[in-house]
DNA sequence: CATAATTAGTTAATCGTTTAACCTGGAATC
DNA sequence: GATTCCAGGTTAAACGATTAACTAATTATG
């Protein structure tokens, strides 16, 4: 309580210069002596002197924060994101605002808002639910933007995406590889953009193969375990049905459950194959086949890419992330 | 870019008033008239005016923003307690910064001092690691802080404390109750304050119960499904161990795959009962018993109870949350 | 040797808001 | 009818840094 805060006039005072002397010294710019430099730098130490961040925006116009938007922290892909996110961010000395949208729409509107008010330098925005009307308008007011997994007409700062069909593809083609025959789509949100993607892909690849494409083996499902448990229907209308690939791992979790309860066994009768890699794909059992996507690393991503338009890059941006198909015993 | 920043002044001039007509209007505070008010407003609205957090902060040395603290927010135990914290701050108009320590002890100090130096308005510190020293040389730079899941001697802000001993002691009558007569305990990091406590439980429902008590029935681990692969040797040097009681659901999941691997039938052969009730807890089969922590209510009284002492109450607050025992497959 | 250029530092203005102290005109009081 | 009071404002001074413009002293240049 008695903690007087000690001002750069203190310092400036104390070691008997001016405060822009102390200013130059502490952010080791302009011209100034190394001795002169030191000597503050030893008084400022003795005040145990802390430069207050909010005078410093106030005049740079720079916060040093980075607002982070998921819909929901605690699904382990946007944790991984968000864990990637913060490193970098620590790294370049930036600080991370965590936000979460609670897949409400209303909510990640306010959530930008006050981004916009809390004058972040930028925004990382993680599969944003907005209408592309909504969120145009709310791109032209932040300051920088970097969106991930959501494509985008206008010009903007920097775009992440995953190469959903790419991935799929390549999955379907190892349980073709594997003798599978028939291979149902759980395909998650119908909105989902990857989700379409990777419908693509799996169209694509069955294609290719020359295997038949059925319509009622696709089925859109919630991105989560109980969305999987809709395997159950799926498969006693087509028991003929030898693989599953599903929207995400949760999901994948979800299908195998189902299988379980009707006495199919995986992956002797049916092979399955989910997305993401989450920590529990290798926890389950049997361990599930996934496609592994780089979540750390698109996070990682994320903050470079505004850090590089923060630093004057006006340019569109794109980065693509491939997924990696981690084969284990749930489709071997 | 052609954006130039509405400030107090532009509306106060358009409306014909002075700023600090504009500034009341706004923070609806001080003497003055509805119908100036709402002049004001509408005038504000038209600019679009924003109030700059920034210089509002450097005036009322509040930043409006908190620390969260954790080790690591890809932990479905953080991330719960992140998701709680972040709704409650959300709620009370203030924002969250997310900081990992990454189990680094330096990373923490860093962390801490980088929260001193921007001003955050308050500190949830998840679990530290640092020593006693460090920690309460730390508290005293901090606005105010609270501390989950670390007991400390000086008075601090907040302080909440999970029932781990009852907790515990409540999952051995359990399995005792069940019929098990060797329980093992997986005890987790052995620096760990929750994880003594639960020892404590565990040791005391036993001799409650009339059971010996094993010291080598008795083994830290890393609280990873790696730590609980642990339970292999276990198993191995003492064969008649009929139940575990691990000190998470990642160890309990490893300890299950250990017990696959050896043979052991769960929950025939042996009991498993972890704590937490993170997800994936009722995603594997068998489906775990485990102690349910309300991770999410956590983060949200961590909030609150900063808020508090943001209010300015100074007396110490302490709040203890209770386990509660989640009976499912592997321990019935 | 005089002038220009560089170096090392100072002073003043500014960022956008709020706090504190100060006016002002009309209603209430005697 | 003069004096108080008070609602409804206004003005000036912070808050703690930085940017920009300036000065003084030293060094280089022709």
């Amino acid at each position: 309580m008695t903690q007087k805060t000690v001002t750069i006039a203190d310092v400036a005072k104390k070691a008997g210069v001016s405060t822009m002397t102390v200013s130059r010294a502490i952010n080791n710019k302009g011209e100034i002596t190394e001795a002169t430099r030191q000597k503050v730098l030893q008084v400022a130490a003795e005040l145990s002197y802390r430069p207050s961040r909010i005078a410093r925006s106030l005049v740079t116009r720079k916060t040093m924060q980075i607002g982070l938007v998921v819909p929901d922290i605690t699904n382990p892909f946007f944790s991984q994101i968000a864990l990637g996110a913060q490193n970098a961010a620590w790294e370049a000395g930036y600080n991370l605002l965590l936000l979460n949208t609670m897949e409400d729409l209303e909510r990640e509107e306010a959530i930008l808002d006050l981004l916009e008010e809390s004058q972040v330098d930028g925004v990382i925005l993680c599969s944003p639910r907005l209408l592309e009307a909504q969120l145009e308008n709310q791109l032209t007011k932040q300051a920088a933007t970097v969106l991930i997994n959501r494509p985008i007409a206008s010009e903007v700062v920097g775009l992440i995406h995953i190469a959903d069909e790419a991935g799929a593809a390549q999955a379907i083609k190892h349980l073709i590889s594997g003798g599978r025959k028939r291979i149902a789509l759980l395909s998650g949100p119908p909105h989902s953009f990857s989700g379409k993607n990777r419908q693509k892909g799996y169209v694509k690849a069955l294609e290719q193969a020359g295997l038949p494409v059925d319509p009622t083996l696709q089925c859109p499902c919630d991105p989560t375990p109980e969305g999987g448990m809709l395997a159950d229907s799926l498969l006693e209308k087509h028991p003929e049905i030898d693989a599953l690939f599903c929207y995400n791992d949760l999901v994948a979790v979800g299908a195998l459950q189902a299988c379980t309860a009707l006495g199919k066994r995986v992956p002797q009768d049916v092979a399955i194959v989910g997305v993401d890699d989450i920590p529990v794909a290798n926890l389950i059992n049997p361990r599930l086949t996934t496609l592994k996507t780089p979540k750390y690393e698109i996070g990682l991503t994320a903050v470079e890419l505004l850090l590089q338009r923060l630093r004057g890059q006006t340019e569109q941006s794109v980065k693509f992330f491939k997924q990696q198909l981690v084969v284990r015993k749930s489709a071997p």
